[in-house]
DNA sequence: ATGACGGATCTAATCCGA
């Protein structure tokens, strides 16, 4: 059977339902994972869900900011969220599902961005953000004996051709060394795979997001890789597709990120 | 060329993103 798993940083669900259901309809992935939906969970747009078949919603928001959702059409389980640093924010959910007969388990983040200066001392975002990570070290792609997928919007570029200016981009949050080998730590203390690199050559340029501020993203191309795909292993033996959707960022009233898919051959 | 845009909020100006 083949599975199919979206990650997007939608910059508000409710402003943008209209795009999100395009995805879904052009895609069809079978889970989407969703971040800064910025909505409490009673103003989550359910219903625009269950009717393109996504029955199954595990919705982690609150006013204003952050926020994220994990949308299936497969049921969801065991769905909880941890509170990274104790903050009371809502960047965290975890669901678990079946698939060929294995099970899974997702984790959908929205790291903290960090601010502007890399110095945790001046910069409390950066600190939390660097705490935040500290507590993501726990994580193992075989937790609680399922095969874990960790997805979302990390906040961070890791390697050089992830952002338009290795050089230029050294000291900005999302591609400072602290972050990129706070990233690596994670990533291989944890067993993780990144499943975009792990298709994708370290030599070909590759972002999922850009700047609202720039005048023409796409002529401009300053982009920067900040949403993941990571996997147990296991998993990337069935990676049979990965892809960037680049062509969100010019839809109508986009995010400004856009959509990271994965296909799995399970059995 | 780290831009000067875009979202939510006690609708006007403020906070936040990265």
């Amino acid at each position: 059977m083949t599975l199919k798993l979206a990650t997007w940083n939608i910059n508000s669900v409710r402003l943008r339902i209209g795009i999100v259901e395009k995805f879904l309809k052009e895609h069809d992935p079978d889970i989407l994972c969703l971040q800064e939906i910025k909505c409490q969970n009673d103003q989550f747009p359910s219903k625009n869900f269950t009717r393109l078949g996504y029955e199954h919603i595990a919705v982690h928001g609150q006013k204003g900011y952050h926020g994220v959702a994990t949308v299936s059409k497969r049921p969801l389980t065991d769905i909880s969220s941890t509170d990274y640093c104790q903050m009371g924010d809502t960047r965290h959910v975890v669901t678990g599902f079946e698939a060929g007969g294995r099970k899974l388990r997702v984790h959908n983040f929205y790291v903290p961005a960090g601010g502007d200066e890399a110095d945790p001392v001046k910069n409390p975002k950066f600190d939390h953000k660097l705490k935040f990570l500290d507590e993501m070290l726990a994580l193992r792609s075989d937790d609680d004996g399922a095969e874990n997928l960790l997805v979302g919007d990390l906040n961070i570029a890791p390697h050089e051709n992830d952002v338009w200016s290795h050089k230029q981009l050294l000291k900005v949050v999302s591609h400072t060394p602290i972050e990129t080998e706070f990233l690596d730590r994670i990533r291989d203390e944890g067993d993780w795979l990144d499943l975009i690199r792990h298709k994708v050559p370290y030599d070909e340029r590759l972002f999922t997001w850009w700047s609202y501020r720039a005048r023409d993203w796409d002529a401009a191309d300053k982009g920067r890789r900040l949403d993941h795909i990571w996997a147990a292993p296991t998993l990337g033996e069935n990676l049979t597709d990965i892809s960037v959707l680049r062509d969100a960022r010019g839809w109508e009233k986009p995010s400004d990120h856009v959509p990271v898919m994965a296909t799995f051959d399970l059995d």
